[in-house]
RNA sequence: GCCUCAGUAGCUCAGUUGGAUAGAGCAACCGCCUUCUAAGCGGUAGGUCACAGGUUCGAAUCCUGUCUGGGGUGCCA
């Protein structure tokens, strides 16, 4: 990376010239802060950085200091000049070259070892199977797993995990939902006589439960059992029954969605099974008062969460002798924390959740538990993502799961996988985001993910017609290809700076050089866009990186012209576009939206 | 009331350890298809960075206060 270099040029010319700024004594803190940019006027170089920060520590004005630093700063590959208290560096086109030399040459563009130690564990998504992902989850999905494919390029381990809420309260209300249905059906066919009411609103209304509903009765055993008995109360047995093929149904509609979306997890935790089956709860819940952090009150059992800085104490086992949702999520933190590798080791040192913004008051409380079990709540972090408005004939419906809407399903259907994906992480966590649907379904033009897309395809078909032989559409005749696809793949193996120079030597106008550069200098800078992506768990860099290199590239299109007569010259910019495909084709990745090779 | 996120061009938004003249897409206007994909390119126009103070060589960015909007403030999840 050109920027690394460059920082360490400038970190070693600050050693070197310090007799010369009043025996400044450098330490890592100064040579870290060298804040090194791309300056929008070109005439301030292709990199700067300012030296106004170590007037300070020398007691010398700024452009001084720069012009110390000017004359320590040696390389025949670039020139520095200074202007006030900025240094600028104009760069060779070796730099430039040897910058391409390693993207062409690099197996995987952005790759980085930024976060090699960190072993994570994110848990997203993690719905009620108590109806359809809505559009909330469509984003905690596209952000979770572009977050994932970030953290890995940078040298993480990551795994992703799916908490599936299936005990408490809600899973009641699906089943007495379902249950109603069930009778609706019955009565309709006919099947059900009798002075049978209908509740009036059903905990959940949506129209979906009546197809669970059908699925639940299309088996006859099933539906006899139900006929058998009082249809004004299900038995326990049915209840559980119905509970049961609910959870089903409903998971593996989520499970299918998701996977449609291309967001897999290598986890799915139960609740139930997993939480309450196993005893970890109470396991949880003795080591909690063992530690002296529940009390008893008002028939309840209460974690003392306010001694963590949380505003009040918060319930664990209601009056009625059930547990809050807190009191499992509290257990199956403390079961993330507690798990062990192969060597005994802990399996994670960052426990890494994305709730809705609509939890961000639950944070304290978790953390106080996490601490109050003695794991470390500077390992635990929360992604809050702000939540979603659907924007339907342009109007903004609020997302939600118990009125009739849009779900996550219909807007798939509606705008694909690959525009729902771009669009979900192309705005920061923490901004509320708004959907247009009709926007995003029709707008082929106005949506970005086509325009990097098309940007992509547009170099895959360079490079094909490069090695194919052209037929002239009128007379017929086959003509000889640009290069031989051998040729190419040679060149491209021996490439280096020589090879390179005639993408630099033959482009005269200035313009055209600067689109170049910016070009090159844009692809050299993705192994930082990835690790601050990855770092600040902001996807949105890339989105808007991939945007960015594609303008580039189109603009670079318009101005030169890709297949030449002359085979040295057009073997150098296939080398550049083929730099830019690669580099385009990794971010789309990295987001998982597909990158196409034709459009 | 308290907590939290946001307020930047007509609209949707970038701008992460404070730096040179605040950017992009869409919408508007003017141009560009005989030529490797026009799902494209070039250009014009559009701004008291919500407001008021403060910190300093320097603030959209940091601090304080105010205003507006979203979310939260359950023995729901």
């Amino acid at each position: 990376m050109i920027k690394q270099k460059l920082l360490n040029h400038l970190s070693s010319a600050l050693q070197q010239a310090a007799p010369q700024l009043n025996n400044l004594a450098v330490d890592d803190t100064m040579t870290a802060a060298f804040r090194l940019e791309r300056p929008r006027n070109p005439e301030h170089g292709d990199y700067a950085v300012n030296v106004s920060f170590l007037a300070r520590h020398t007691k010398m004005a700024p452009p001084k200091i720069a012009e110390v630093l000017q004359g320590v700063l040696s390389d025949d590959r670039m020139i520095v000049t200074v202007v006030g208290g900025y240094l600028n560096f104009q760069l060779s086109t070796a730099f430039l070259a040897e910058a391409l030399v390693g993207i062409i040459h690099s197996p995987a563009p952005g790759c980085n070892d930024g976060l090699s130690e960190e072993r994570v564990l994110l848990e997203y998504v993690s719905a009620n199977p108590t109806g359809p992902l809505h559009i909330g989850h469509g984003r905690w999905a596209a952000l979770g797993d572009a977050i994932i494919r970030l953290m890995r390029h940078c040298g993480a381990e990551v795994t992703a995990e799916f908490y599936i809420n299936d005990a408490g309260v809600q899973m009641g209300n699906i089943t007495t939902s379902v249950y109603w249905r069930c009778v609706e059906l019955l009565k309709a066919d006919g099947l059900l006589s009798g002075p049978v009411e209908l509740p009036e609103t059903l905990p959940y209304p949506g129209e979906y439960v009546l197809d669970v509903a059908k699925a639940y009765l299309a088996d006859a055993q099933r539906q006899a059992h139900l006929l058998s008995a009082s249809p004004s109360e299900p038995s326990a047995e049915a209840r559980q029954a119905i509970q049961d093929f609910s959870r089903e149904f409903l998971l593996s509609d989520q499970r299918a969605l998701l996977d449609r979306m291309r967001v897999p997890f290598e986890s799915w935790i139960s609740e139930k099974e997993y939480l309450y089956d196993r005893g970890v709860i109470p396991e949880t819940l003795d080591a909690l008062t063992r530690k002296g952090f529940t009390y008893e009150a008002e028939d309840a059992l209460w974690f003392k969460s306010t001694e963590f800085g949380d505003e009040k104490d918060r319930v664990l086992r209601k009056s009625d002798g059930s547990f809050t949702y807190l009191m499992p999520d509290i257990a199956y933190h403390h079961d993330k924390f507690s798990r062990k590798d192969d060597q005994g080791q802990a399996r994670y040192n960052r426990i890494l959740n994305i709730w809705g913004a609509d939890h961000h008051g639950y944070i304290p409380r978790m953390r106080g538990a996490i601490q109050a079990l003695g794991h470390s709540p500077d390992q635990f972090e929360v992604l809050l993502g702000q939540l979603v408005n659907l924007i339907v004939d342009g109007e903004r419906t609020r997302m939600g799961k118990r009125r009739k809407m849009l779900t996550l399903q219909d807007v798939v259907d509606e705008v694909g996988v690959d525009a729902t994906r771009f669009w979900m992480v192309s705005k920061s966590a923490d901004t509320s985001l708004d959907f247009d649907v009709d926007l995003a379904a029709s707008a082929t033009s106005e949506n970005p993910v086509f325009y990097v897309q098309y940007a992509h395809a547009r170099c895959c078909s360079i490079l094909r017609n490069a090695v194919e032989s052209p037929v002239n559409v009128d007379s017929g005749e086959v003509a000889q290809p640009f290069v031989t696809a051998e040729a190419l793949q040679v060149f491209e193996q021996n490439l280096n700076i020589q090879t390179l120079a005639p993408l630099f030597d033959s482009l005269p106008d200035p313009k055209e050089q600067q689109v170049l550069k910016a070009l090159l200098l844009m692809l050299d800078g993705f192994e930082d866009v990835v690790r601050d992506a990855a770092r600040f768990r902001s996807p949105h860099f890339v989105t808007q990186y991939a945007q960015d290199v594609s303008a580039q590239f189109h603009s670079f299109y318009g101005v030169c012209r890709i297949l030449t007569p002359e085979p040295s010259l057009t073997q150098a910019r296939l080398m550049l576009i083929r730099a830019i495909q690669k580099t385009l084709a990794q971010a789309l990745d990295l987001l998982g939206v597909s990158a196409p090779e034709r459009m």
